[in-house]
DNA sequence: CCAACCCCCTGAACGC
DNA sequence: TGCGTTCAGGGGGTTG
């Protein structure tokens, strides 16, 4: 169920691990799992190639290749991507298995089975929706002018308007109900009716409470192989998600929750004071 | 262009 | 205990 801070953390964890390791084989028990290729064209194409590096995009994951290919993955809410021992016991719901050197398997599980895998040739034009994509949370041209661009006419819930990865790539339910408490801003405010000193907050809350879940994530690869690929551990200082009824951590006014766009969000009602359009 | 809805799928939690 | 309902942190597609 991962948003950026948990595509980051298991960038980080994987990297040092996979660089340079071969991939010997691909073996696909559900072959829908891949967007393209063909399930057949992606494991040939696969097989044999070198991992170079492990890039990531919005909540996107990029396996790098030698050969200047590329695999991608979408997580989507309930896909993992563990490396493991090939005697480790295999988790249910895995769907994809590449098979590395000195007995080490990359493994793909997903639940739900929304998650998605595609293979790039060099060169070839993207298609994973990855080109759609809005700026990286960490990207300097995330300045307040930016936010007055792409949200200062929208007649939706910033809540909304945050989910929208056309805007900001790796946003999520959860980090956005994060970074919203932390701005002191209504989850219902419209995009429209954010002021200067709202987007400035926005600006400058948006990387920074990324960075900051990013690094409460932080796990040696043999704690992420023993919590099964799963082991976020940055959901004890989680704020407000998951938090209703509860007290505020600032002030103790119980914190609601309201369905806005769809999703479940929380939030501080005396805290969040800021809803605009008076 | 936008909003509102639908879909994909399983499992956990809750209500009766 | 069992059964039905609701919900879950994702995104794409269609319709009006």
């Amino acid at each position: 169920m991962p948003e950026l801070p948990e595509v980051e953390t298991i960038r980080r964890v994987l990297e040092p691990q996979l660089k340079g390791k071969l991939i010997r084989q691909v073996r696909l028990s559900r072959p829908e799992i891949i967007s393209a290729p063909t399930a057949e064209e992606f494991c040939r194409r696969a097989e044999g190639e070198r991992i170079c590096s492990l890039g990531r995009r919005g909540k996107f994951l990029q396996i790098e290749l030698h050969s200047g290919a590329e695999i991608v993955l979408h997580l989507r809410m309930s896909g993992c991507l563990l490396l493991a021992p090939k005697e480790y016991p295999l988790a249910k719901h895995t769907h994809a298995i590449f098979e590395l050197e000195e007995g080490e398997e990359l493994r793909f599980s997903d639940v739900r089975r929304f998650g998605r895998l595609w293979l790039l040739a060099p060169g070839q034009e993207d298609c994973t929706g990855r080109q759609k994509l809005g700026l990286e949370p960490f990207d300097p041209q995330l300045t307040p002018e930016y936010l007055q661009q792409i949200w200062g006419k929208k007649k939706r819930p910033i809540k909304d308007c945050m989910l929208d990865q056309q805007a900001v790539a790796g946003i999520g339910n959860i980090y956005s109900d994060e970074i919203l408490f932390r701005a002191g801003i209504r989850p219902d405010c419209l995009g429209c009716n954010l002021e200067e000193e709202q987007r400035q907050r926005l600006a400058q809350m948006i990387p920074q409470t990324l960075a900051y879940f990013i690094e409460k994530n932080a796990i040696s690869p043999q704690e992420y192989l023993d919590g099964g690929g799963r082991d976020y551990r940055n959901t004890p200082f989680l704020q407000v998600y998951g938090h209703s009824a509860q007290p505020c951590p600032r002030c103790g006014s119980l914190l609601e929750r309201k369905v806005i766009a769809g999703r479940s969000s929380v939030f501080c009602p005396a805290c969040q004071n800021f809803l605009g359009g008076s």
